[in-house]
DNA sequence: TTGACATTCAAACGATCGTTTGATACGAAC
DNA sequence: GTTCGTATCAAACGATCGTTTGAATGTCAA
């Protein structure tokens, strides 16, 4: 049936819907009737395309998660080949914008980050693969780059701690949007994101900059 | 029955319980079975003491949460007025300890934060009491200190900002716990503890000193 | 046209869910 | 001792869960 047309419709569809619905409400909170009812296709078809929920669970992760970080990633290193010189603000900026203004439309960032917030809580077998396959690589390029760009000599440990304050912003600015939302008055508009990133990237290259106030 | 000593046991017991759980695993992971099976009480305890489950939930949130973060406002209240001088650095050091190396044991800690977390990340009812009656005002009480001592003059939008850039480190940092000690190499005992108020106090205290940089 | 294979479907499986019931035990008030 | 209200208990309720089944459907090669 699809061997011509080459895509499994029904099973992307599948794992697109599922996505969205693990995103919002969690692995146990999302029933796999309510997956293939808004995939609109047969009960059945998770168990005949997965084998069962845990596993669709780990191929959103594979198929979904994994490959948008990449995208993310390779949108930083864009961002910053772009930049003629390689500074601390460059990196920094470069990382605020991938993940708060970048590539991603604003549902894929929340989905983005709501998944990867709830393996951060509470790791399910997904996490392993996910921290060493995108986390632990990618934490390990920015800590060369900034190394590489930084006035001050800090530890390895240092800047690692660094580089997840800078990361704890990022992903507070959207997981927190309810809240956040909610004590500015302000709604996630191309302006508010625009302004959200100036924050982070101001706030974290002057955390950055060790020992490097006036007073 | 319980007349006498005045408690009722048995709903504590739950409430203790349920917290621990809810923490853990988020409200739909789980079970009015395993709550009351760890409290060592028959089933229909939860429904006769609570009415029924998501009651329990908002219960542990106002015996439970709601006076623990109280508590934590507390103490930091307490940090605050030991100091002579109330400068930019007391308010903040006092803020990053009373949360990640505050009054509360590791467990305690670690419980709040999470229960915070899945708040934040997806809203129960529980959302709009927590919301009104803790965060907003100790937001504002921040604010308040922070604009009183501090030596620049930046919006009320700005400074807010900047508070939840503070936040999200000492929210990070606690529920991050497992991916923050898998690449750092560190256990969470009380000198990592130390270390981690002084990362978040001292990246936080340079990230509020707006154009106070040397270059 | 036939047979093999991939996919979808309605229906049902046993397990577990939150909740309710009616019986029972027990201390306090009269 | 009787009555009353509180608390706990085993047992069951209907609903929903993840998963399985076997038939139906469609596609393609032989």
């Amino acid at each position: 049936m699809n061997h011509k047309n080459g895509e499994d419709l029904t099973k992307e569809r599948i794992l697109d819907t599922a996505e969205i619905l693990f995103a919002q409400k969690g692995y146990q909170a999302v029933s796999v009737r309510q997956i293939t009812s808004a995939a609109e296709c047969n009960l059945a078809a998770v168990n005949y395309h997965f084998g069962n929920k845990e596993n669709l669970y780990l191929e959103v992760f594979r198929s979904r998660w994994v490959p948008r970080a990449k995208r993310l990633q390779e949108s930083f290193r864009k961002s910053l080949a772009s930049q003629d010189s390689l500074s601390e603000s460059a990196v920094v900026r470069a990382l605020a914008k991938a993940f708060v203004d970048g590539p991603l439309s604003d549902d894929e960032r929340l989905r983005h980050t709501q998944l990867m917030t709830r393996e951060m809580t509470q790791p399910t077998k997904a996490f392993k693969h996910v921290a060493e396959n995108v986390i632990q690589p990618f934490f390990k390029e920015i800590l060369e780059q900034l190394e590489s760009v930084s006035p001050d000599k800090v530890s390895e440990e240092e800047m690692l701690l660094n580089i997840f304050s800078i990361f704890a912003m990022v992903l507070y600015f959207n997981f927190a949007r309810g809240a956040v939302s909610r004590l500015t008055g302000r709604k996630y508009d191309p302006s508010f994101r625009a302004q959200l990133v100036e924050q982070i990237t101001q706030f974290s290259l002057r955390g950055l900059g060790a020992g490097k106030m006036k007073e």
